[in-house]
DNA sequence: GACAACATACCAACCAGTTGGTATGTAAGT
DNA sequence: ACTTACATACCAACTGGTTGGTATGTTGTC
């Protein structure tokens, strides 16, 4: 029996058989994201790796030098991944920054709903767990995590240009305690095995931006919650 | 040569040689207290804690069932630790409730203030890489971190029956924020290798709890920095 | 036919855990 | 006081399986 007879080579789905050449790389990022956030990076094997990506370890040294190499590429697609989704995302529509970075903050929100192993960070995880001994991986993160950051400063340096801010502040350090916040959320999910606990500190994260920003009559632009 | 002439085989410190009998399952928790911080649970080997603690493979499993075990007795080991350092931590002395909870806060900001292994916490860094894969080590840091959360609640449910508050949350739901904030911080110090990441964050906390108690008249309690 | 993209087979090092032993303390019996 | 009996605390050497990585072969493509 000669294979199958299918005439476009990268199809994505030509059965549960043997995926098109051309895309293991792919499909071993892809297996490489699943299994950071099921066992992290260090319990992750090259085997475990290949068996969910469905192809051998020649192919994977074939791609990746070394698992190190995987790892940095992992958070390097990662970075890709989401700066794709946060780009294309509904939240930059509004008029007003502060509704803006307000919208981004629901959006994520919202983002946090699922099952915890499809919302999680996975170069906070990573970061976490290899940051003392893998640097490559340690930097690909830190890239991955303060680029996404950056996207939010300009929105919160109108909002505060804006409204005023009611601390002594600046965007930068308001985009990254955003970030902190929503990783901090992911800890106690995955502790407390309940999605709920991220979404509550994300609440408590929109509840601190509005009390933040205050307009020249000393009014909560948006309302304060209750 | 027949041993050293020491009179009290106790004695903690008797020269750079073997450690005295009985310690060493004290000393292998110190070890898995540092290794865990430095490569996380996956990647720190019986080996490793042997080596560390002066200790051999013998001592190690005389003292614990598996790896696993070890990993749940070093999540209580810390809770025990960690309970102790904040019973006894300055930050209850005030008689205001908010000032008790600012006190904490400032105290949780102080911690942040060495290198970055020895602030980090090790349920958070064990809790966010095994918690899909190993339950029982999971559990215990659940347990280590929303004990420690438990001991806010009563200071911060006070300063709500006092102050009121200007958004609807509990307790419980502003004590694990308080949690997620510094568990966030670590994180995003250990990716930019800069503890003022984490310090941070616990200012911006410090911000949000002196916004979100105000007293009767409208006026914040502490004052609102800046 | 040259080169990329895989697959197969294999290895040395390392891993958690075991085995069988020794040193030390301790309580009872005499 | 001195032995016997037993338990605890620890050690050195070993084991079977796993690990990241390699050497070499095969297949498809331009």
């Amino acid at each position: 029996m000669i294979q199958d007879t299918a005439s476009d080579p990268t199809s994505a789905d030509n059965g549960a058989d043997k995926p098109a050449r051309g895309q293991a790389r792919a499909r071993i990022l892809d297996a490489a994201r699943a299994l950071i956030r099921e066992k992290g990076y260090s319990a992750m094997t090259v085997d475990d790796l290949c068996a969910r990506a469905g192809v051998t370890k020649g192919a994977f040294f074939h791609h990746f030098r070394s698992k190190e190499d995987l790892g940095v590429a992992a958070a390097q697609d990662w970075a890709q991944m989401t700066g794709a989704l946060f780009e294309q995302a509904p939240y930059h529509a509004p008029e007003d920054p502060l509704e803006r970075v307000l919208a981004y903050i629901r959006f994520r929100r919202d983002l946090v709903a699922g099952p915890i192993p499809e919302f999680t960070c996975v170069v906070g995880t990573m970061a976490q767990e290899i940051h003392g001994s893998i640097p490559a991986i340690r930097d690909a993160c830190r890239d991955s995590i303060f680029a996404h950051a950056e996207t939010l400063e300009a929105d919160i340096q109108a909002a505060i240009d804006k409204y005023g801010i009611r601390a002594p502040f600046d965007a930068k350090s308001l985009a990254l305690h955003t970030q902190a916040v929503i990783q901090g959320g992911f800890i106690l999910a995955k502790a407390g095995q309940d999605p709920a606990l991220a979404v509550q500190s994300v609440d408590h994260l929109e509840c601190y931006f509005k009390l933040l920003f205050v307009d020249s009559e000393g009014v909560q632009p948006a309302g304060v919650p209750a």
